[in-house]
DNA sequence: GTTTAGACCATTGACGCCCATAAAATCCCA
DNA sequence: TGGGATTTTATGGGCGTCAATGGTCTAAAC
């Protein structure tokens, strides 16, 4: 829900926000899960929960089945467990700060269940598109209460 | 609605009027959900009402539709759930002040089932605007003799 | 031997929590 | 009804704790 902006340090470390370092204790993880966004230029992290969602939806792909595989592949396979610090810091290895585009600041953002990782700035772009098609939105075929009718199924960009 | 107006102290901290903190404790909310309002500058505020309101409107979207998503980015990526203290205090967090442009006061304005917070020279102006609509609407349609009503800034009454 | 990674320590600033004061609203009782 | 007493609010400030950040040191890897 809230979100959270922290720097990297000269050895490429970054304090996960406190509150989500609550949360991955509480599932009970030592780590941090992380893996490349399908979605978004930005990575997926979490504890157990987000570990158990994942193996739960491979469960429910026939196996073997090509979309099996390619989701295996996407969420596994590129997917690391990140150790912490006793300060409660991480290192993002090259590969995962390529896909997302991370320098020298990160923006952590809670969406229920997980949390996301995103460069600033990628962040910021991210939100202004969103707000400003929600304004495209509720204008449509406008009901007074356009907040609370939105288009049924908006078109898909 | 009353609308009140305090300050902010040296420490960014703004009490919230009694009258709002007493509906907050009403519905059982401990803190203040706050977001910047999509069609102001100001933020809108409530409690578990207000979050109902959303995570109903939210839920009314086909999960994984673009409308969902970009409904949830911009609702609950720009929202805070902020802390009163014991005296019924919050500090703003500076991305919702930026966008309210607040700096040293602000004007509370009940709005059924939430509230606003408004920048109070923002705040007054908005009124005028609106009053001055008002006005033109009772002078009929279409001819508003606002010709002669430079709307720089208008009637002081 | 040089580099890298991990553990440990130190600093600073923000935030939560507590108490103090003053003004305003409310109550109570003569 | 008037006036004093009491309570509620708004506001200011002190202080301890914790989080974020930076640095150092040791141990393992290359």
């Amino acid at each position: 829900m809230s979100n959270f902006t922290n720097r990297l340090d000269a050895k490429g470390r970054v304090s996960i926000p406190a509150p989500f370092r609550g949360i991955l204790a509480k599932d009970g993880f030592e780590g941090l899960y992380v893996y490349p966004s399908l979605e978004a230029q930005a990575l997926d992290c979490g504890g157990n929960a987000l570990l158990a969602r994942i193996t739960g939806l491979l469960a429910s792909l026939p196996p073997y089945s090509e979309a099996h595989d390619v989701y295996a592949t996407a969420l596994l396979g590129t997917s690391e467990v990140l150790k912490l610090d006793g300060e409660g810091r991480a290192v993002l290895p090259e590969s995962l700060k390529a896909h997302a585009g991370i320098s020298s600041e990160v923006t952590f953002v809670g969406v229920g269940g997980k949390f996301q990782i995103w460069e600033p700035g990628r962040f910021r772009a991210h939100l202004e598109e969103a707000k400003s098609r929600v304004r495209d939105l509720r204008k449509g075929p406008g009901t007074s209460s356009a907040a609370e009718q939105p288009r049924a199924q908006g078109a898909r960009e």
